[in-house]
DNA sequence: AAACGTAATGTTATACTATATCAACCCCTC
DNA sequence: GAGGGGTTGATATAGTATAACATTACGTTT
């Protein structure tokens, strides 16, 4: 498992690259990938960390949009269904996806002091609890898995 | 791993002893277990669902209880941290622990037709993350894993 | 027994998260 | 160019959670 997150990267580039993925995907399946919904994924990326829906609702009124919650609720119910974001259920928070495109599962490890978030993969864990669900009859829809603790800077704080 | 919740068993027994440990937990540990505590888990044990901070408060508002919302929350907090009760974060909503005395990371199995939820053992997939979390030199203190599907009941059901 | 410290509770107010509802608009198609 | 489905605009309100401070309860020290 490979945990993107805590790490440094090339920003601008990822973000270019993402949109057009995105871009890309919502012309396949005929998603709408309206202006509103365009530049909330352009802020989630820019940030680069988890923001709440008004977070991103004040991010959108900044750049004229019409800023009512329903708007940025709407957005973020797109771009997780589509794939474009996740919402981490600890934080009641919404972060941009760092594997778009790839089909997965994903594990957020959540730093409490910066409130960092690292993305990694689940599928394993996933199919594991899958297996064990069956023997009592469960049927799993979706998996939630989160970890809260200290990130590797924080660690290293007082 | 074996989830409780979606079979029957002895209800009012269940309550009694539970309640008992957890008498004793507190008694070995110098904890408090007052009145409006030992009421919430009591409500907690009866309705034997997950239940958000407000239907605890008007449980508690009905036996005469002071019925402000810090109220519920500071007795969830305690129930929580004592280990009597968990936070289902996926419902925003806390149900009793199933295994009250044993130590474990538990793993929630949620119905999202009927709300039920299960306990499961969810320490294997916690040492499988932990592990790997490892890997990007993240220290993990807490895991959510949470998952939702259909129960046995509902799964019949149109 | 009185004074003190700490933890728990009572109470008010407010912050934060999320959705219901309905009207207006846009685009596509027939 | 009329109808229909989906998106957006806007208002109102529901649901979840905590800050802040006053008060009470209780064990410890003196």
């Amino acid at each position: 498992m490979s945990a993107i997150g805590f790490e440094h990267h090339d920003h601008a580039s990822c973000i270019v690259s993402t949109l057009a993925r995105a871009e890309a995907h919502c012309a396949e399946k005929k998603l709408k990938f309206t202006p509103v919904r365009r530049r909330s994924l352009e802020i989630l990326l820019r940030e680069h960390r988890a923001l709440g829906a008004y977070d991103l609702l004040a991010a959108l009124g900044k750049d004229g949009h019409s800023a009512q919650p329903p708007v940025a609720y709407r957005a973020l119910d797109f771009l997780v269904s589509a794939g474009f974001a996740h919402k981490i259920e600890r934080l009641n928070a919404y972060i941009a996806c760092s594997h778009l495109g790839h089909d997965h599962t994903p594990a957020f490890l959540i730093c409490r002091d910066c409130r960092a978030v690292a993305e990694a993969d689940a599928t394993a864990v996933e199919t594991r609890l899958s297996v064990a669900a069956q023997d009592a009859g469960f049927q799993i829809e979706r998996t939630v898995v989160e970890a809260e603790g200290l990130c590797p800077s924080c660690q290293e704080k007082p």
